[in-house]
DNA sequence: GGGGAATGCAACTTTCTGGTTGCTTAAGAG
DNA sequence: CTCTTAAGCAACCAGAAAGTTGCATTCCCC
């Protein structure tokens, strides 16, 4: 890996870990599940079909807000939560280049034992 | 989503948070990122360039281990880890289907304003 | 065999997380 | 205007996580 390339990597690497972190409860997880077809919903709406308070999803959607996963927006009396796609793709980033990395030294070794 | 494929994620959703929660550390992401060229390394050899103590870089690599982000083999004195890319290509499979189902949400959205 | 290096194990502290309950505030609906 | 519904806020609790220190173990090397 270049030099330049890894230093460009490891600024993001403590961002990239709070989105992973986001994305590192079943709660949440499920949260993101269900907002990523592109619906926009209320905290009450989110909150059925899970054994759990309204507060608690409250605080798990305020953690997915905090990492940019998820974004609000007040419509009168309820707030309503939509899925931001960014910083996910930005995951897919990291993922590829770890599977990158991870292919050219399987190559290599390939190559290193063919010759 | 058709009921089959949401089920067969909802099966999988606890597992890929696991995994998730794994890299939602930056340390961990950076012993990751470190081992994803392949290399197999010792833990004090992992340790350098980190400012923590050998038993805590212990601790995250059961963690890594835990999630089957990465594997231990034990040879002579030292434990050797290397990478295992398959959980870490698990979650790329639920990004893209985060990703294509955000895709047809704008698609239809699209669609529904130029009808 | 003895000493140093690499690791494992256990106890402990501190801080963070996930969750609850109770109360307040704001906004629609009748 | 009053009632109900949606949400926010604050305090609290139990358990998990992150990290440390100290000691035991195992293995390599001389």
């Amino acid at each position: 890996m270049p030099a330049s390339a890894r230093s460009r990597l490891a600024r993001r690497l403590p961002r990239a870990a709070m989105v992973f972190a986001a994305l590192g409860d079943p709660t949440r997880l499920a949260l993101v599940t269900r907002l990523c077809d592109g619906s926009r919903r209320s905290i009450t709406q989110l909150c059925d079909g899970q054994p759990l308070t309204r507060q608690a999803i409250s605080k798990h959607l305020r953690v997915l807000e905090d990492a940019r996963v998820v974004r609000s927006e007040r419509a009168g009396r309820e707030s309503l939560y939509a899925l931001n796609p960014q910083p996910i793709g930005e995951l897919r980033d990291y993922i590829d280049l770890v599977s990158s990395q991870w292919d050219d030294a399987l190559a290599r070794l390939k190559s290193f034992v063919e010759k």
